[in-house]
DNA sequence: AAAAGCCCCTGGATGC
DNA sequence: TGCATCCAGGGGCTTT
């Protein structure tokens, strides 16, 4: 599910309310990703105890992954979250009994912080700093954050130029940029005009520079929409995002496209679906 | 180094 | 109604 605009959302919907939180107890579920402590001597319980009277300092985001950072003892604490395809957070002071699929659960002061993730693809990982082990094999390759400063075209076209693999494949790859999940790739491609099965060394300067303003217009419009609800997706607060409604491609395979009226095509690339229009995307 | 496949898991939609 | 099949917003890991 989670693109970087719905991680965006749940983050802004519940940042500000957990900040400041004293950790009051730590409830696992079922195992997701990774056992929770994974990387850890003591594993689960070892986390549990460095975490419990920790106060939340803020939360902040990292591609799709969650990063909330807490005090013990004037010593760091890390709690990473990534909701996977499935996943989704709550906080709230009071929320009804845990379901079958709640996995997760930070008790605070200010509330409950609970995740829910059906196919468990999501993941919770503790760490003293970012700097442990696992944090920074799940970080560290990642590439530049589209929505900031760091994201130029001119370095954005130097990378692709070394890539032989399909434009929509290098984008989901995240390595030279993070957060374009399988709808805003498709999305982005439409907006740019480029063929999603483009080698990406072969997009001219002037081509990559429009899917270096795509990439960011799309994402940008999504978040001020609160994100694309297809299924379950939605925020801190239980409210769903708007954008799916205006896809010009995404799960819109023989509708007419928006701009033209040929049929949008659907295909296959590395085991995901692809949405594109053969007569606007060359 | 980069690309391509595989796989983790549950549930909803579709088709017979 | 029951059962099989396919599909789903991600991404780490292994193999080419």
């Amino acid at each position: 599910m989670p693109e970087l605009p719905e991680v965006e959302v749940t983050r802004l919907s519940f940042a500000s309310r957990i900040a400041g939180a004293r950790v009051l107890d730590v409830h696992v579920g079922k195992p997701l990703r990774w056992p929770f402590g994974v990387g850890l001597a003591g594993a689960a319980q070892e986390a549990v105890d460095a975490l419990s009277g920790a106060v939340v300092q803020g939360v902040r985001r990292r591609g799709k992954y969650l990063l909330i950072d807490t005090l013990k003892d004037a010593k760091p604490r890390l709690l990473i979250i990534h909701l996977g395809m499935s996943g989704s957070l709550l906080f709230s002071p009071r929320l009804p009994a845990a379901g079958k699929h709640d996995h997760f659960s930070l008790l605070t002061s200010q509330g409950e912080l609970r995740l829910n993730d059906p196919r468990r693809f999501g993941a919770v990982i503790f760490a003293y700093s970012e700097n442990d082990s696992w944090p920074r094999k799940l970080l560290a390759g990642l590439g530049v954050e589209p929505l900031t400063d760091d994201f130029q075209s001119e370095p954005f076209h130097a990378a692709l130029k070394k890539r032989s693999a399909p434009i929509k494949q290098v984008l989901l790859a995240g390595d030279i940029v993070v957060g374009v999940g399988n709808i805003y790739a498709s999305e982005a491609l439409f907006l740019a005009g480029i063929r999603p099965t483009l080698a990406a060394s072969k997009l001219s300067k002037p081509r990559v520079f429009k899917l270096h303003q795509a990439v960011k217009t799309v994402l940008q419009a999504a978040l001020d929409k609160g994100g694309s609800t297809l299924r379950d997706f939605s925020s801190a607060t239980g409210e769903g995002g708007y954008f799916q409604l205006e896809a010009n491609v995404y799960g819109r395979e023989k509708e007419p496209c928006r701009a033209c009226a040929a049929p949008i095509k659907m295909i296959r690339q590395g085991q995901r679906s692809t949405f594109y229009c053969s007569v606007c995307q060359k």
